[in-house]
DNA sequence: GACAAACTGTTCACAATCGCACATAAACCT
DNA sequence: AGGTTTATGTGCGATTGTGAACAGTTTGTC
């Protein structure tokens, strides 16, 4: 599967390099980024930590679009115009994430093909992660986007084998990022934790190669080998 | 709402400028243009018609990804290396398609600034496109989702109002697009028929303005307005 | 430590949706 | 025309998922 790689391209040197107005942003755990509805501006770098996309619905429903991490762009929205944030973004963890204004962006873009090169790689990345998301919706059971859910959080630790540990991330969130109730993710999980996929209590741990075990014949029965970055 | 403007920009204008070799394909309805699993080693743009992308999983169950029209690339998975296709696209109407082989395409992206403005320009695009999509597909019910793939299916046909003519599409089709079973899609279909919504035999006829009533309060309600290109 | 707030585990009645099945109806060969 | 295939209309039992409730647990704060 293709996952990126040459992660020797740093935005921040680049900008730097070329003069680009850029604020390193730090946020605590919990602390938005954006909101939903705020003016957009500026599209944001996660140079480290995970964030959370949120949308809320008129009704007050609220789901989770995504979990973002190192390497993601955020609010890519403004540069196509959109005047307004369609979603809400929060750290997850800690978080170093750079400011890019739209005009500072677009220059940067202007600027040899390094810079394009690899935005249209971040956007062409994401874009297939999303189209996965969308495939996971129409043909996984609902067990089975949670056990893809945990597995793609999972990859993004820095600790790799056995078993990584996953941040705070409540049942809600979960069932907002699988299109499952908080009482669908909790039966869920607690299957997992008897089966031995998973533990927790006091932070979560994830066992991947078992855990993949709960997608066999779906799509997706590749996540176990691939690893990030 | 922001819809991609300028279509001043023609690819197969500039590829022919700079010199590309590129391919002009033409497809009847039904005919399929790549196949899931193929080798992917082009990248397809749809100058005229539509696609539907579909993607089956290993159970045998078809859903749809994607319609999509005049403007759109496909396939452009190539781009990041995927060494196959993971969709299917079948012609839904007689297209003229561009095959742009992965290399070219690179070329053309490092010739000058207009292309690669261009490119990120669609796949912001198709990214805003897509996290609708699932946005939609967790916030809003079986109903509101076909409303919404009407209405977006029915805003890139030519007739412009008060009431634009769909091509062929299938119940089967449009529930594997809304995930929704057939049973499910004809009786909303119907439901619409009654309330004067849409009109269909011989050709589907949808009034935008008073299907776009079924969306009043939930997300995408601005549907009425909008229009393409 | 004590209190409040947020998160977790579990249950249950009920609504939405699925997956069939069957009957037509329309479109497509030859 | 006749026969085949494909699409539509409709009903129904089985399944899945919802939303609300309530109790127990952890976390954060003063």
């Amino acid at each position: 599967m293709t996952r990126r790689r040459r992660r020797s391209f740093h935005p921040e040197v680049f900008l730097t390099k070329i003069g680009a107005k850029t604020i390193i942003v730090l946020f605590r755990e919990g602390q938005p980024i954006y909101s939903q509805g705020d003016a957009s501006k500026e599209v944001f770098y996660v140079e480290k930590g995970q964030v959370k996309l949120t949308v809320k619905s008129k009704r007050g429903k609220e789901t989770v679009l995504a979990i973002l991490h190192h390497g993601d762009y955020l609010g890519a929205g403004c540069m196509m115009g959109q005047a307004f944030c369609t979603a809400t973004a929060t750290a997850l963890t800690r978080c170093r994430v750079l400011a890019i204004e739209q005009k500072e962006m677009t220059r940067a873009l202007h600027n040899g093909h390094e810079f394009s090169d690899h935005f249209i790689a971040c956007l062409l990345g994401r874009n297939i992660r999303i189209e996965e998301d969308l495939i996971d919706q129409h043909l996984s059971s609902c067990e089975e986007r949670l056990a893809r859910a945990l597995l793609l959080i999972a990859r993004y630790d820095k600790v790799r084998k056995p078993s990584t540990v996953i941040p705070k991330i409540s049942h809600k969130t979960l069932g907002g990022l699988i299109r499952a109730t908080r009482s669908r993710v909790c039966y869920f999980m607690n299957k997992f934790k008897k089966q031995g996929y998973i533990e927790y209590g006091k932070g979560l741990r994830v066992h991947s190669s078992s855990l993949a075990g709960a997608l066999q014949d779906s799509m997706f029965s590749e996540l176990r080998a691939s690893r990030p970055s």
